[in-house]
DNA sequence: AACAGACCCTGAGGGC
DNA sequence: TGCCCTCAGGGTCTGT
């Protein structure tokens, strides 16, 4: 599923891929991946529109055209495949035409967005960007504001460090290794957090994502690389899927947090049940 | 207000 | 073999 280090990976795989290339039509075979026009509008105002750059905030990507801007996001099993003249698979939902080869949106499971605006919206302060709080990286991202947007809240870590409109770019994978890293609990209530342990999140993510980033940017050939990147950083982690704590040995317990699986070692990860 | 749970959707995997 | 059931998950919506 993609969380930042995917999504930044399929950015610059986009980046090499599309840029300059002018959609000559669109076809869309699943319509509800479309949030904010009908479509008819979508395929009539992207007919003609030249890929100008691909941006990203957080698990968002956005696409920039003459004259729009195309905000995806890809959930858990969305992918872009350039292609030429394959044959539809079932789960190609929309696909971008161009003279000489096509961009496809592929999603299994259909659980991915596009939103569709003009140049001349204000694409941060509405729908969906506007809800994508700071990454890991922003300079604004401090242990005090971290602190600021936690302090009050009663519900367990794990699930506020996944609430993008707090912190962007982590998932469930990714969160995990996060809390690991730090040796909290996901349980802990994120009220009992105090400001030095947030800045301990706050660069374990960093050094998660980072390292999510290289191992995926290294390998990147082809727009399925996001396949690619899960299954090298999987030898890579800590906690997530693992059956024994690399660091006490111990069984790794597999629980749910906020309706996720999670995989925590008791041992090494610690609980606080008042503020220390 | 703040939190919990259902929901969207498909495929994989287990049980029989 | 094949059917049925459960589970997985990010973000949004609804209910408490």
């Amino acid at each position: 599923m993609p969380e930042l280090p995917e999504v930044e990976t399929v950015r610059n795989t986009l980046k090499l891929n599309i840029l300059n290339k002018k959609i000559n039509d669109v076809k869309v075979y699943y319509s509800n991946i479309i949030q904010n026009v009908s479509k008819e509008e979508f395929i009539n105002k992207l007919k003609d529109q030249t890929f100008i750059d691909v941006l990203r905030k957080g698990k968002h990507l956005i696409f920039v055209l003459d004259d729009y801007y195309l905000i995806g996001h890809m959930r858990m099993e969305g992918k872009y495949f350039l292609m030429h003249d394959e044959e539809i698979n079932k789960h190609d939902h929309i696909i971008f035409e161009f003279e000489d080869s096509n961009l496809r949106y592929n999603d299994t499971r259909k659980f991915g967005t596009m939103h569709l605006y003009s140049r001349k919206d204000d694409i941060y302060n509405i729908n969906p960007l506007n809800k994508v709080g700071y990454e890991p990286f922003d300079e604004l991202m401090t242990k005090e504001y971290l602190f600021s947007k936690i302090n009050k809240s009663t519900k367990a870590i794990k699930v506020v460090l996944l609430d993008q409109t707090i912190i962007s770019g982590l998932g469930n994978i990714y969160v995990d290794e996060v809390l690991f890293m730090s040796g909290l609990h996901p349980e802990t209530k994120a009220n009992l957090i105090d400001v030095n342990k947030c800045y301990e999140l706050i660069e374990n993510s960093k050094i998660v994502l980072n390292k999510a980033i290289k191992l995926g940017g290294t390998t990147i050939r082809s727009f399925q690389s996001s396949h690619d990147i899960s299954g090298r950083f999987q030898n890579e982690l800590l906690v997530h899927t693992k059956e024994f704590c690399p660091n006490c040995n111990l069984k790794i317990k597999k629980i749910r947090v906020g309706g996720r699986g999670t995989y925590v070692c008791e041992n090494c990860q610690k609980i606080y049940l008042q503020k220390n």
